[in-house]
DNA sequence: CCGCGAGCATAACGACCGTCATGTGAATGG
DNA sequence: CCATTCACATGACGGTCGTTATGCTCGCGG
């Protein structure tokens, strides 16, 4: 036996590819140009990746990962402390000032699964996944199972909209002052 | 002189055209399949329009008409008559049963713009119209102007959050009991 | 009824696509 | 130290892309 298999590698690329496609898309992705950005030829996308389509299931899979890591990360605010609402503030403001771009690779992704151009269980897990933190937070409260799940349903669908709906006009006081009202609710849930 | 334009033409061939993309998607289109799904050869489509940028930006002018179209065909509740909520739950039932395909394409091109991979002023254009098709029942109803933008906004934002979440998750009960949630807010707004 | 232009097919162009066989060098377990 | 395996570049493959020059047909205005 020789040479043992690096097992950073492929998260580093993974990584580099998630920072490539945040300014590039990932809709039209070519390999080529991907390559070239990562200071590589093509064969290295395609030896640590079997093709394109795995590839893109790698970066997907890898996204969920990352988003999984930012909702632990995110405060829980128990039956004592903060909102909901002050979640929501905290969290538009961060995603609008520092991580802007991947706030739009992340609706460009949404809106081609939910066109049903995107396959595999990443996009619906992350989903679920937002969806379980909101409602844990509810049930935190006293809130029932069901409309924890339901209000929960709601407010990221709501978050989501108000994202999309900025991204596109941007019109930050219209877009803002829904979110405050957005926010209120929330706040109104857990207190 | 000779032979006169026929100005339907272009119109017959936006139909078609998105009639295609509804099953077909926006992202990844091709022209040779696009032309033989017509019955035709590409030089149909680039003779017609000036060449693919220039087709896109023909489907989505058509498709914000079509889209005008049927917010002008939609109830306008005034201050006698039903509620909002009405509508909303109007609107979700045929989109969920008659119209899914084009749902999803609108899904689809909302999240290229949102990501900035679609220019042109059509698709801000269809969110602005919208909103003001809300905010304008709600000012009927006697809603301050600045409160009517807000939850205009806040509405459409939801409404297009829980038709992404439908579309990816296909979780038709949970999603329809916020549905449920919105709707019920909605009315108490026309009420 | 003639001629012209609209509408369209055909076929070709160069560019780019994803994939893969082959070759090279470096690193490491035995 | 050597056999082996990984990591990667190179270059070529067939295919598809958008675009366009050329030419035909057919319907109307004169």
């Amino acid at each position: 036996m020789a040479r043992p298999r690096d097992p950073q590698r492929r998260t580093e690329l993974l990584d580099a590819i998630l920072a490539y496609l945040t300014e590039h898309g990932i809709a039209g992705l070519s390999l080529r140009p991907l390559a070239k950005a990562l200071g590589h030829s093509t064969y290295v996308l395609t030896h640590h990746f079997a093709g394109k389509d795995e590839l893109i299931s790698a970066v997907l899979a890898h996204l969920d990962r990352r988003q999984q890591e930012r909702l632990a990360a995110l405060p829980r605010p128990g039956e004592t402390g903060g909102g909901l609402g002050d979640v929501v503030r905290a969290s538009w403001a961060w995603h609008i000032t520092e991580d802007l771009p991947m706030v739009r690779l992340l609706h460009e992704i949404e809106g081609l699964s939910a066109a049903g151009r995107l396959t595999g269980p990443y996009v619906p897990r992350m989903l679920g996944e937002r969806a379980e933190y909101v409602a844990e937070v509810l049930r935190a409260h006293g809130v029932p199972a069901d409309v924890a799940l339901r209000n929960a349903t709601l407010l990221n669908a709501a978050y989501t909209g108000l994202q999309i709906d900025y991204l596109t006009t941007g019109d930050t006081e219209r877009v803002e002052a829904a979110l405050g009202a957005l926010a209120d609710t929330a706040d109104s849930w857990t207190r």
